[in-house]
DNA sequence: ATTATTGTATTATTCAGTTAATACAATAAT
DNA sequence: ATTATTGTATTAACTGAATAATACAATAAT
């Protein structure tokens, strides 16, 4: 998969990001095991100890839990990740209003502007 | 002003987005003087060098132009000012998008939950 | 003419993020 | 029982971002 590490924020956030949206899009469904820390770092590009970080943050978040040898596991709780994804949302939609907001455009401008697709 | 350096990306990036929103938006109108380097420093509560490294990124992007000791004046040129506002409108947009993508909202769902405000 | 203010440049230091190279304990797989 | 794989921890080194402390040249203001 592309894991997109573009901007410049830390990358074990932009990781933590990515795998949230794995989870909360059902591509790593509720209860399935999530492949091994070094096997995602590979994939990712980036050293163990970063993707490991990003895990961590996803553990704090309540997304998945690790069991020792037995892997890594996505939480079974669907209320967990469906709140997640409905936050996302919300933190989205917010910011995008935000920042059209001090480009000048008023909010149904910016409606309007997703509408068009473009211009 | 609140110049609002929250997230993990470099404050000089951030300080460079922030000065363009105020040109854009016309809060620093064309041909105007902006506050010398060491005013929007202490202003944004960063270092004067920091302060700088955003300023030349606005030189760089035509929004700006120092005239050494008489201070450095907003560009005159209105096209280029009209034309960076619309393109961070679409990259708003098409950013908003992806990211409502990825968590399997649909644009057209997007598009609504705009209109809705939250839920 | 003198002074203050302007943008700009330089050097050193600190800090967080990242990589690297391991190491260890637990346990699933054989 | 042995082996391989798992998550986890540790230490060192490197890098870029940011701060700090200056310095300098040009020129507007006095």
């Amino acid at each position: 998969m592309d894991w997109n590490l573009d901007d410049g924020r830390p990358i074990w956030t932009q990781l933590a990001e990515q795998l949230t949206r794995l989870i909360v899009s059902g591509e790593y469904p509720p209860g399935s095991r999530l492949p091994a820390v070094r096997e995602l770092a590979e994939d990712a590009g980036v050293n163990p100890n970063t993707m490991q970080r990003a895990l961590a943050q996803l553990e704090a978040d309540g997304l998945a839990a690790s069991n020792r040898t037995a892997g890594r596991m996505v939480t079974e709780d669907r209320v967990v990740i469906d709140t997640r994804r409905r936050d996302l949302a919300k933190k989205h939609i917010a910011e995008y209003l935000t920042a059209m907001a001090q480009l000048g455009y008023s909010a149904a401008e910016a409606a309007e502007l997703l509408r068009e697709g473009e211009k």
